[in-house]
DNA sequence: GGATTTACTTGAGTGAATCAAGCATCATTG
DNA sequence: CAATGATGCTTGATTCACTCAAGTAAATCC
């Protein structure tokens, strides 16, 4: 995505502040990957790979298919960030794991993303615990 | 995007909560819309077409190139959802309103994507004025 | 040891997005 | 008022994300 998930009609103040949020949320994240020419999607999956894991385990946890992981893991292949060895315990399985490129292009990621931490930044802590609270509630 | 932009590392709770509300905020938005076979870009430009204009406008609104516009329009266009008719008053302009039955799908969907709504719903009057008051805040 | 399930890949297809070019119309101004 | 240039949009070429359907290979299960 990279249309703004927008406000048909929001009815409450409320409702559009979180439109805002998420609208500034998303396009700060794409911009962070931009930078280091990556698309959102490689980021989110290099980012998940603190521990190697599985094709399966990834798309399970990022709530897609085996094939879409299949072809952005390739890519990410492709630039050297990643690598997927065939697991020995289990040969149908491959284990994807960052490079040591991985790992930096991952750390200057987390840095260049910024948003999520300023904004909470902003907040003083006690603050910052009722936003939690506030979020946990609304979320259900 | 589909994929969650997800946490590299989530240095505190509340980025944490932060990235929840995004990540399911988003899949919320893609689901209704998918309800209504349409895609998160198409739901979004027909949502904002209460009154009509120009695609240079919507472009600008959505942050992103005309020939985007100009294709996610056409679409809708195709699905009798929405018109595209030449400006009288400036002939290279197109105006884009949606058709009778866009609005009727617009409101379907705005009915169908309860998320934001719900989550409000949960909290209580003063907390919803909390919450917007800290989102601004955080949000600078 | 043959059927089934599991883990992933491949291929075909759609849509979003961008950039570069193109075309038509408007606006300027020389 | 005609040439020039700016504006508004479309077209074409590409890339990537995403899904679904099929395929392959390795485990698992009688």
């Amino acid at each position: 995505m990279a249309l703004p998930n927008g406000p048909v009609v929001t009815s409450s103040e409320a409702e559009a502040v979180l439109f805002d949020l998420v609208d500034v949320y998303d396009r700060a994240y794409e911009a962070a990957a931009a930078g280091l020419s990556l698309s959102s999607a490689q980021a989110c999956v290099l980012g998940r790979l603190d521990e190697r894991r599985g094709m399966g385990a990834l798309a399970e946890e990022l709530g897609c298919d085996a094939s879409n992981v299949t072809q952005i893991v390739a890519r990410l292949e492709a630039l050297g960030l990643v690598t997927r060895e065939t697991d020995p315990r289990d040969r149908r399985a491959r284990l994807v794991a960052r490079t040591p490129r991985g790992d930096e292009v991952n750390h200057r990621f987390a840095t260049a993303f910024t948003f999520a931490r300023t904004a909470v930044g902003r907040l003083a802590p006690d603050e910052q615990d009722q936003l939690t609270a506030l979020l946990r509630k609304a979320l259900g």
